[in-house]
DNA sequence: TCGATACTTTAGATTATATCTAATTTGAAA
DNA sequence: TTTCAAATTAGATATAATCTAAAGTATCGA
């Protein structure tokens, strides 16, 4: 996603295309992880514009709402964000904790009636797991062995 | 679940059937909603045994270690417990951010190779759309009109 | 161009959530 | 009983997120 596609695609969310907030969603559609608000804030302060965390916080939430940027649902003390650019499921390591992304398939969803009232959206998928990295490896970290 | 099944479980598991644990316990089991922490701590502290925080935390994360209780990947701010009764999925409202149980069925996993070297140990779904209650609501929460 | 106005940013205070510490208490086994 | 690891506790501390009030900045119509 070039600059102009960000500007864009925040103009017309209805969002001001300020330097910070266009920082902040740079930053994001160029990171396959998932950071935290703080990682945000120390990576968009390497270079200009800095930006103060209430910035941070608050481009994060309107981005949200805008629908640019999902909070990613997962365990674990500080929330992490995704810019929403083609859709993906997750991969979460039990031990590690990383969050890793998965290409998108369609879900085979429930069958009619077996939500009963509720509307449905949309369906996600959230693997469970060993990552590559922590499967290759015999023994548990905390293993004192 | 029964007292004695709950008691069963906590040893079986290498856990001493303390009254506080006990308590923690019972009330995750007897609960459909997925309350945070600072729910359980008032509800446990509402009959004998009292417990602190402290205990409220130790317990909830001795209980997920033990496999008996999971922490719902949801977003927002506190961490929510589940006790792992019979398998199930979650719906999250959109709107109002309520997470409620669905029924258990079982997911068309990825085809073999899809997640490259990584180790699957299950798949989680999350539908998201409204609940039954926004649902029959005509006007989002927010609107002035 | 000018002023009005709404949007945005900011530092620091405040609140909310979770964990840590060090001193007890408890309970199961010897 | 005695012993000792496990568990609990109050309060301190750490971490994450939000709020506040003041100042800065873009946009619009006159
Ligand atoms: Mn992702
Ligand atoms: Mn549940
Ligand atoms: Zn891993
Ligand atoms: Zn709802």
């Amino acid at each position: 996603m070039d600059a102009e596609a960000i500007k864009r695609s925040l103009e017309s969310s209805g969002l001001r295309c300020t330097p910070q907030r266009y920082a902040v969603m740079a930053f994001l559609t160029g990171q396959s992880r998932h950071p935290t608000a703080a990682e945000i804030f120390e990576a968009v302060n390497r270079v200009d514009p800095r930006s103060s965390r209430a910035t941070i916080y608050n481009n994060l939430r309107d981005l949200v709402e805008a629908g640019l940027v999902r909070e990613v649902a997962a365990e674990g003390r500080a929330a992490r964000f995704d810019a929403k650019g083609t859709r993906h499921h997750h991969f979460i390591c039990d031990r590690c904790g990383k969050v890793e992304d998965v290409d998108w398939y369609d879900v085979s969803g429930p069958a009619p009636g077996y939500l009963g009232k509720r509307t449905l959206r949309e369906c996600e998928l959230i693997f469970r797991g060993l990552c590559a990295k922590c499967s290759s490896r015999r023994v548990p970290p905390r293993s004192s062995s």
